[in-house]
DNA sequence: CTGAAAGCGCTTACAG
DNA sequence: CTGAAAGCGCTTACAG
């Protein structure tokens, strides 16, 4: 453990500690990993020899032989800020930590570039992990490639998955029905929609049918159809609805998307948000305009968050199971590095009615 | 490439690529890593036997070679919920993205288990990165010995040191007295102190002045010691004022905390809280007990983060340079990873006048 | 410019 | 129970 003649000192390897308490190399990693099969006296040998040393063994190596790093890869588009200040996002890897952390599995997160995409084929190609889970990628993200090529287990969560691939995701379609559903129930027939974004190019405004119709965002998409569907099936063309897409899944932006299809004719008495977020920025800008919520309009939610049930007035939305996705993800990571052949779970929502809407009042 | 006799297809090596080129290992790893010292026309033979063998290189076998991974840990305790619900923690990962994350590093998040811990021996242990940087750590952390043993730089972020180890925090306790200056300037009085929790061992309560004199947690305790002192300097003995302890750093947590403190006696003309997410919650608290701010009642928070300038009425605080935090513990990763000498940087922060704040009213 | 050899630090059958 | 040998997949001096 001397120091070189650089002055630094040089890590112990498993060589030095066998040599120190004067076994085999082999004999030294039975010590540590085997201790079964391995004399109480010679191993405690190592162990002392070990411990005099600082040794500690190198994972990187230790990976290489095993094949196995240890690690997962998490990929998600856009900055850590905008990923994780979605509670959705943030859900994920607890539930992933959950179940796979009592194994002493880290998460690599991988991020984009702030402007829409996944990480870099290089940050893909160099990753040190057992297997990715994507989050909400757009279908014709490019790291999608990136990650197939590497021909570890990808598991997508809510977003595009590979052929015969592992997925998990959410009755997207049959919420926002449900939620359509229950707005035309009360007797809305002028409505406008808040989207998420459609496509990772960041443009926020209004959303043309030409642009509704190629969304590249799974979740966006289906909550899309599914309200377009309801709407039809009502009479309602969706092509004369007011969309308004959001660049990001954050209140301010629902905020302003509010205020843009309030102040224009045609004044809708209900909002379609696709997501909580949304519909917390869409009720602050409510309360701002002076419209009694639900008295002169209604606004739904999705996604139930913990902040829908703390709004003023609580939100009328469809509850996802945010933890489960995260722990439903973690056990298809374990089925896949355990060889298992890949499936897909569609987890359940439900329609959750709250006093966020109520009929119109015209 | 073919198939095992498992079933399951084997990756294409180096070695494969390298007889599918008809050229040696080296040269068909020098067609990859040094372009320049490669002829064209070997370098197109290789690179086209490797789009053939679907080859892509081991991040783990070239990592162990090269002595170097590509990933940073990211150590925090707690569960990722709690520790990137709070905006700076966020921040941190978004800032350490925005300088390491050019290079194709990732971040390996170490998380605790939900016990105010940070992560397991072994997860230290068996973690593959190049350096560790901490992120408001309690001083007693046993994680910090197992990282201490990895022997790669550690970047403390708000949290305990190792001996000439790298560093990054703030002038917490500057930042204290700042704002307590303020307010006793103001004319109060009959303070109530509103604290981040002082020991991992998720209380929430009354923290009792022995209990206030030894907290492991760097920032609680330089920002208490910071409120002390000033306190003192006014005449006021510190150990005669309420404090009371929050076991999380989230708006709710603030929120029980100033009911606690505004419904029994003293009644404190001012709150100061050593977060600005404690102060949301004192504010809430404030309204819901019909308590005007800030004629009735003064509130301070620390931090400036965004939503402190949007809260009714927006917060008197310190502003910490939060994006700031994770460029610089990037930047010391850097010059870790280059091998230069350890430093510690200490971020200044500004006192933030708002509207929270006024003199006493009785 | 190219290749044969050595080696990063570890673990795993396989003999003894 | 222990050790000699091979090998995980790659890259790096070093000769040619």
């Amino acid at each position: 453990v001397g120091p070189t003649h650089h002055g630094r000192p040089r890590r112990a390897t498993l060589a030095d500690v066998a040599v120190e308490a004067g076994v085999s190399r082999a004999t030294a990693s039975n010590a540590f990993n085997k201790p079964d099969r391995t004399s109480d006296d010679l191993r405690r040998r190592v162990l002392d020899a070990a411990e005099r040393l600082g040794y500690s063994p190198d994972p990187m190596a230790r990976g290489l032989r095993r094949g196995r790093s240890g690690a997962i890869g998490v990929v998600v588009a856009e900055r850590p800020t905008y990923a994780f200040s979605d509670p959705a996002g943030v859900a994920l890897l607890d539930g992933l930590a959950e179940v796979l952390g009592s194994d002493e599995t880290g998460f690599l997160v991988l991020s984009g570039d702030g402007h829409g995409g996944g990480p870099t084929a290089g940050a893909v190609a160099g990753a040190v992990v057992d297997a990715f889970v994507t989050y909400s990628l757009s279908d014709d993200d490019p790291c999608i490639d990136a990650m197939a090529r590497r021909g570890l287990p990808l598991i997508s969560v809510e977003g595009p998955t590979l052929p015969d691939g592992w997925s998990v995701g959410i009755e997207d379609e049959r919420g926002s029905r449900l939620l359509t559903q229950h707005v035309l129930d009360l007797g809305h027939r002028d409505v406008g929609i808040i989207t998420m974004e459609c496509r990772p190019d960041g443009r926020d405004g209004p959303a043309s049918p030409g642009r509704r119709a190629h969304v590249t965002y799974g979740p966006t998409r289906r909550r899309l159809d599914g309200c377009a569907a309801e709407l039809a099936a009502a009479g309602i063309d969706p092509g004369s609805v007011p969309v308004y897409e959001c660049a990001h899944n954050h209140p301010s932006a629902g905020h302003a998307a509010a205020r843009t299809l309030l102040t224009a004719p045609p004044c809708p008495t209900a909002l379609i948000c696709q997501s909580d977020q949304l519909a917390l920025g869409a009720l602050a800008a409510a309360e701002q305009l002076g419209r009694a919520v639900p008295a002169e309009l209604s606004v739904v939610g999705f996604d139930d968050i913990e902040a829908a049930s703390r709004a003023r007035p609580p939100l009328t939305t469809v509850r996802q199971p945010l933890r489960d996705k995260g722990t439903t993800a973690g056990r298809l990571v374990a089925e896949a590095l355990a060889g298992e052949t890949p499936r897909r779970v569609v987890l359940p929502v439900e329609l959750v009615i709250r006093s966020s809407t109520a009929p119109p009042s015209r």
